[in-house]
DNA sequence: CTGAAAGCGCTTACAG
DNA sequence: CTGAAAGCGCTTACAG
């Protein structure tokens, strides 16, 4: 391995010529152009422990996701993994394995890592991780969720469930089932949920009853059969495309067809929503562009540039098989 | 921030003490007690960069994925993340996006990162992945991969197609398509199928055909419609899950009822397999466990303590409800 | 524009 | 068992 010492010594310059040379500083075209050339003939990259250590900062972005498997974070990480490697920072990915104290933990973790701005994807944002937050001195930018103190990019959950309203509303649905999620995820239990809600507000001749479920499908298969063992609707508006997998499933297994015996819609956009079969009406999100985004804002962040507090992001609703037209027809 | 200064005056002793208390050095019991006390009062944590510098060495193992969307590689993080964790190594996770000299870059730029391990799931590995693993002297651990110079931990595709050729047989398919990969990759696109390949050997009285996809979901279900055309199979087993998919919403769309007008299978074991209809039969594979057992080797490697060559993992059989029973039956 | 010097926070022989 | 010293590979004022 090759040292700056090596590169000063083979282009006749101190080492203090080449830092400044690496770093943008002043140097001479001449000096500029010999120490270009011995680096690219040594194939020298500098050690970025030394760089870090003196330096006091790395270029260094923590992403803390809530867990692996699942097709939100995975295609999130993919927008975030590219804007940074475009701009030359480096990603580093803490999983909290849906345990919000190891989210915390994280936080420390990654601050003791140096690094230089933190991507947070949380279900909800509690007095300890604004502790942790406040404590570590790190710029932050929250994925998927909004907080008056922090600066994030989120989706449009609330039109999102207005949009999902006014579609099955005109489909002719009537008797609405709309199976939701914990109250304390905000953007999926609340702004969902409320969008929708406004929809159906807007019409007077229908029955709408909320239950919950939690996120995933076996959870999902089992709330729908107490459901539908409560009643009977002819749709189930679920808050995820994971809980309508579930769900769909729940109908298979009681012999119910789909959409001509129950109607059933996703939010989220999966692929897997397209290839199955009735492909599922859901709300696709911009999932990989909310990382994209969010990591062009850390960056500016880090850069001490100014950035909008929250950037909120379109959702598009795509009609598919999985809900019945009942326009017109008698119920 | 306290630095090992802090804590040397603090207890009273000099700093190359407490780095050899810190590094399991020969310490007095006496001052071990009096530099833990200091320690956890002022909270003190070493400085990696610092660290690194000086020992030339990190406790970060790099992981390079072909991708992050998908089944497979999310559950084997998973579990590399779970035992490294407890193990106290950092995990570095880096994604190639598919593309094979991303991967040789990625080698060298983890090399570059000082990682003292490297775990690699790639398709296949040709000169140029040897030659920076040479090049870079980290020790590497293959996972879902063999090769005769490299660690590796496997799963038993062969076994795993055996046992598909078996069950399909016992269920009565006598004209068969096998939708299988490209044989770059040697353990989805040639091992499997010659697992099923020798199940089906043994059998005289069978029609095989075997065809080729891409590894999307959107590519297999092109890749099913032109089987289709040309020939019309009691079956058609696919050499993964997503595959599967994507000749399920072809039949979907040729409206064939899977399993009455065709059985479909695959291989991998997806959790949305289970929630499909009809449920996938497929062969599970322990991808966590893959993770789990690599992330040990590698910090076995890194230790110098011995590894065997290949680490092999059971598959299991997943008999479901997309494979007509066809014994007894007259086609 | 350029160089000598100090120092970032550690670890590691080496003496005692 | 313990401490003084050197040094890991950089960056950053400071003089010139």
């Amino acid at each position: 391995m090759k040292t700056i010492i090596d590169i000063a010594r083979a282009a006749g310059v101190a080492k203090s010529t080449v830092s400044r040379y690496l770093n943008g500083g002043s140097v001479s075209e001449e000096t500029r152009e010999k120490i270009e050339h011995i680096i690219k003939q040594h194939n020298y990259v500098p050690n970025t422990f030394a760089q870090s250590l003196k330096a006091k900062k790395t270029s260094i972005i923590g992403t803390i996701v809530p867990r692996l498997d699942s097709f939100a974070v995975s295609q999130t990480l993919m927008g975030i993994d590219e804007e940074l490697r475009d701009r030359q920072y480096q990603l580093l990915i803490s999983s909290a394995n849906q345990d919000m104290n190891r989210e915390i933990e994280e936080i420390y973790a990654l601050a003791r890592q140096k690094i230089s701005g933190l991507l947070l994807m949380a279900a909800q944002i509690t007095e300890q991780h604004l502790k942790a937050i406040r404590e570590c001195r790190i710029p932050v930018v929250m994925i998927g969720q909004q907080h008056s103190l922090l600066h994030s990019v989120v989706h449009d959950d609330f039109h999102a469930g207005y949009m999902m309203g006014q579609h099955i509303l005109n489909k002719g649905h009537r008797r609405i089932a709309y199976l939701g999620v914990t109250e304390q995820d905000i953007a999926v239990g609340v702004k969902r949920k409320e969008g929708f809600r406004k929809a159906l507000g807007e019409h007077k001749d229908c029955e709408v009853r909320y239950y919950e479920s939690g996120f995933r499908m076996n959870e999902a298969v089992a709330a729908a059969e107490r459901l539908l063992e409560d009643w009977v609707p002819t749709i189930i508006v679920c808050a995820t495309d994971n809980i309508a997998l579930g769900v769909m499933k729940a109908a298979f297994l009681k012999q119910i067809p789909i959409p001509s015996g129950i109607s059933v819609t996703g939010f989220g956009g999966y692929d897997v929503t397209e290839i199955i079969h009735p492909a599922l009406t859901t709300v696709k999100y911009n999932y990989k562009r909310a990382g994209k985004l969010a990591a062009e804002n850390i960056i500016s962040l880090v850069n001490r540039e100014p950035v909008e507090m929250v950037t909120i992001l379109n959702c598009e609703i795509i009609g598919r098989e999985s809900v019945d037209n009942l326009q017109g027809r008698i119920i």
